[in-house]
DNA sequence: CGATAGATGAAACATACGTTGCAGGCGGCT
DNA sequence: AGCCGCCTGCAACGTATGTTTCATCTATCG
């Protein structure tokens, strides 16, 4: 039930509505932030009205009490972001009582609202500011090991495509951070690292803050080791309804820098992905077998 | 004094604090919302911290005490009201983005989609019956290169992170499919590739039919050449507003597919990551700069 | 007019709140 | 090693919270 659903049945009813509780209802309507944020005491004082009469309409119109009222407006205030509150209880117990599927389903619901959170006016920005740093350095050094890997390994791999000069650094080989020795202050560093933090990520974001390069956090809070040295900072949300931690959402992060770096770049990204692609096929690299001609990856 | 402020004096000081102090501030960061609607007690608990530590932080920040800390995050909630109204109202006037954020913003609803389409009733009894054949068989063999290597890397990270057996497959070091020789119809092969589609992945596939292996397609369409030797094949949508196509349902899926087996594990899942992690604390992967000390999120 | 059902306010209640004092524990210093 | 100082968890405190009870008041209807 919605803030506004309240409202609804207020408004129904508004007239059978004795004195008293009118006038409560009344400041519902009126001052709907204060119902989240101050005490059903201090509220009932506001209205003029005894904090009894304040119980009294939050059972009128069906609730249990007054906290059960309350919780609708906190939702609207969050911008009802957590999608995953109410189900987050144990993901086992899930999987007894509803099946594969529904926590399958859960997983999904809860990344397309950490995709909808992505979309909030500053991280936009802050993506688009990045892609714009990305363009303006010489050389991107993409660093990340385990779970934030495959991020950092696209990252490349896309921005390479696409004609950008970038070097994976995953500590693969153990030559650990050796290549970012050449690093200067016209490089930048993308390093994503999420709790619990990697040493090698947080040693590279600190080598590159001494060189004085441009460092990109992806990271999953402000007091994160990396975010605090860093030119930029993208926040990325990881829960998931399991104990699991999702990276699906630095993933797309990623992505979306690549196709602006790709759209910033213009025609000259074509022409670097059409010279790979011709480079890579003499290698056998794809198979003949494609099935229409439309595709391209 | 307004929210910001209080982050900014955290953030300098972050440091210097102590380590329970650090988990409670870290959660002033990273939810700052729940400061205003719930009560110290929950925020504590939430922070895997004692009532008291959020009143010794709110006085080491220079407050008398919570309450006066938590005025500023009401406001900031209040103020921020409006904006989001207006913003609701006009969501699909979004004319006044610039073509960079509107860029990303398309990105992300057509991933949006792209999420809900896996959904769909048939795919989730697809990646149901996926999770099943994997803990049913010996060993899994992810296989990937190129665009899809990223979640061909997870599915094996996350996989052994849980105490499944898994290869990762990737070409590296020029050894090609040299461990595939093993394979036994005991075996099971994850493999991944989108038009174009990479030799190295469909050669895979094909060895790994001849040895009887069970097969597990992730790619764009029934007539991928992967597709046709699968015992399972999920399909996943690639396309983007950008001419770069999309992985992120692909890594959706491997996401929902650890998630699963995870779920199908239980306990045993469990215990493997937390032997998993002393045994890798012991080498200094991990900085010491953890947000609790007892847990992930 | 008297009876009665509903509305109202005051006070009592159990609970949860934010805070503080205390004691144990850990690490750094001489 | 021994000391000191700072963290930290626990338990208790007084206070404020949301709810309930009860007595009083009001309004309606026979």
């Amino acid at each position: 039930m919605r803030a506004e659903d309240i409202h609804d049945r207020i408004l129904a009813n508004f007239d059978r509505l004795p004195g008293q509780l009118k006038a409560a209802a009344r400041r519902l309507l009126d001052h709907p932030d204060d119902v989240a944020l101050l005490s059903m005491r201090e509220l009932a004082k506001r209205a003029n009205v005894t904090p009894a009469t304040m119980t009294r309409l939050a059972q009128r119109l069906g609730y249990d009490g007054f906290e059960q009222l309350r919780q609708p407006y906190a939702d609207a205030l969050r911008g009802r972001r957590d999608t995953f509150k109410d189900r987050a209880e144990g993901l086992l117990a899930r999987h007894d009582l509803d099946g594969d599927e529904a926590l399958v389903a859960d997983t999904l619901a809860g990344l397309s609202g950490h995709l909808k959170s992505l979309s909030a006016p500053a991280t936009l920005a802050t993506i688009s500011r990045v892609a714009d740093l990305i363009i303006t350095h010489d050389r991107l050094f993409c660093v990340s090991v385990r779970s934030g890997f495959p991020a950092a390994y696209l990252a490349s791999y896309l921005l390479s495509l696409i004609g950008e000069q970038t070097i994976l650094i995953d500590g693969a080989g153990g030559v650990g951070l050796d290549r970012l020795r050449s690093l200067t202050p016209a490089d930048a560093v993308l390093a994503l690292t999420i709790a619990p933090y990697t040493s090698l990520t947080v040693d590279a974001v600190a080598l590159a803050a001494e060189r004085g390069a441009s460092i990109v956090a992806i990271t999953d809070s402000l007091a994160s080791p990396i975010a605090r040295h860093a030119t930029e900072t993208i926040l990325v949300p990881t829960e998931t309804p399991s104990f699991l931690q999702t990276m699906t959402p630095a993933f797309v992060v990623v992505e979306c820098l690549a196709a602006l770096v790709a759209a910033k770049r213009g025609k000259s990204a074509v022409k670097a992905i059409a010279e790979l692609e011709a480079y890579v096929a003499r290698f056998g690299v794809y198979t003949a077998d494609r099935p229409t001609k439309r595709g391209r990856s």
